[in-house]
DNA sequence: TATACCATTTTGGGATACCAAGCCGGTATC
DNA sequence: GATACCGGCTTGGTATCCCAAAATGGTATA
């Protein structure tokens, strides 16, 4: 939230046939998502106006668009940066769980092996010279992609919507490089499980996979609460 | 689709403090969930403008709004009211099977079976004389409350939006009265389970009854398609 | 008759003007 | 000094205007 991008935004659109809203909707979510406004933080559309050097009609539409992805909330009259809410997290992984298993479930019951090692190699792309912004993007598309195989597209959207409300909170969770090792590790199981079309196998991994994840999220947040409202950013407890 | 609604939408607005906006969207989306508005049919901005007396910026924000619920898509530059797709209902079932067996599961674990009440008094509610349009309702929100009792609010959300993207297509099913005395009692049945704290059946009958109801609504439907499209509802093939 | 082409209209996307409600700061009063 | 009040300023909600692109329809030509 330091420099004006206007410019920036309107050099880029020129390349694309990208229009206003798109514009809009997608560098603020990325200014979100990327944590360049704190959660919690107040929203005004003069402001957004003026950073993307749009005018209001784009703006409210990226801002309806972003609050039904729950990145945006209204604040009385006003708008909201979402918090991260640590109940939600909770909640979210019980929702993951569901949706996740049935999707890999399906994968499983397909005879359709091919697509894991796309997967596969996406994990491997990772190793001790990877920034650790891309270690957090392909651990959600992990995710998003399994679910992806399943073909069935409402489960998809749902993990790819959950998975971005997770987002931030993930980004925020002070991880070690055992951490992130043991979810590789959980993540490498999983495949190998659907590749052999051991649906039960996959199902129970996958499962414990998650509320593990929830679990040390959770924890790593609660934790480092004081420090993160310290930082500006509101932190709601479970 | 026929007589002009702007003094009325006007004088109900009168009474409460409701938005044009708000207003818009729902009588918008009564509009098309009620069928006034035929799947498939093509929608101008400036046509809704006038049907409701709101200019267009209420207007565009009640199309993005329902455009999330899968109510109307864009339609190249414009929009339209979305068809009827087989295919989709289908997904929609396995997608109901995750969520809902999931919530049903989460409120067995929990020992509250006083709400159970709530919801067998909705289904005695309904009675020979009971218009079928009230069946329709409480058939829908029977599955709605049953997904709130777990208390999750994401799985509550999944199936209050899936069974609005059903509900244009079971308004439409030929059902009998076998069929809804037989629904009737899987509902009961299932709210049984429940009561006795018994996940596992409870989560069987859900999972049969969903897929019992997605097997008679896509029969239903594909058999009935050229009548439903002779009527100007454009109803896609799975 | 079929088709290519052009003028006109329609339509969604964007920009802007206006308004009422809420917020904030200052001031006067107790 | 605290507080109640008031006036201006900010802000979201709405209406309206403009524009480019797409649809439409009529016409001339092959």
């Amino acid at each position: 939230m330091n420099f004006n991008l206007a410019a920036v935004n309107a050099a880029s659109q020129k390349g694309s046939a990208m229009s206003q809203m798109q514009n809009v909707e997608r560098q603020l979510r990325e200014m979100i998502l990327g944590l360049e406004v704190g959660p919690g933080e107040k929203l005004t559309e003069r402001w957004i106006e003026g950073r993307f050097g749009a005018s209001r009609t784009p703006v409210r539409a990226a801002l309806l668009r972003l609050e039904t992805e729950g990145l945006v909330a209204r604040d009385g009259r006003g708008w909201t940066v979402s918090p991260i809410n640590l109940a939600e997290l909770e909640q979210i992984a019980v929702y993951r769980e569901a949706v996740e298993v049935a999707a890999v479930r399906l994968t499983c019951s397909s005879a359709d092996t091919s697509a894991v090692d796309v997967i596969e190699a996406m994990l491997d792309s990772c190793d001790e010279n990877t920034p650790r912004e891309e270690w957090h993007r392909v651990g959600m598309d992990f995710h998003i992609e399994l679910a992806h195989l399943s073909g069935n597209e409402f489960l998809f959207r749902a993990v790819r919507d959950a998975m971005t409300r997770l987002s931030r909170a993930r980004w925020l969770e002070v991880r070690d490089e055992a951490a992130l090792g043991r979810a590789w590790a959980e993540h490498r199981a999983i495949l190998a499980a659907i590749r052999l079309g051991n649906a039960e196998d996959a199902a129970r991994l996958l499962s414990a996979h998650i509320v593990g994840s929830r679990d040390r999220l959770v924890t790593s947040l609660a934790n480092d609460r004081r420090g993160l409202r310290a930082r500006g950013f509101a932190v709601v407890a479970a």
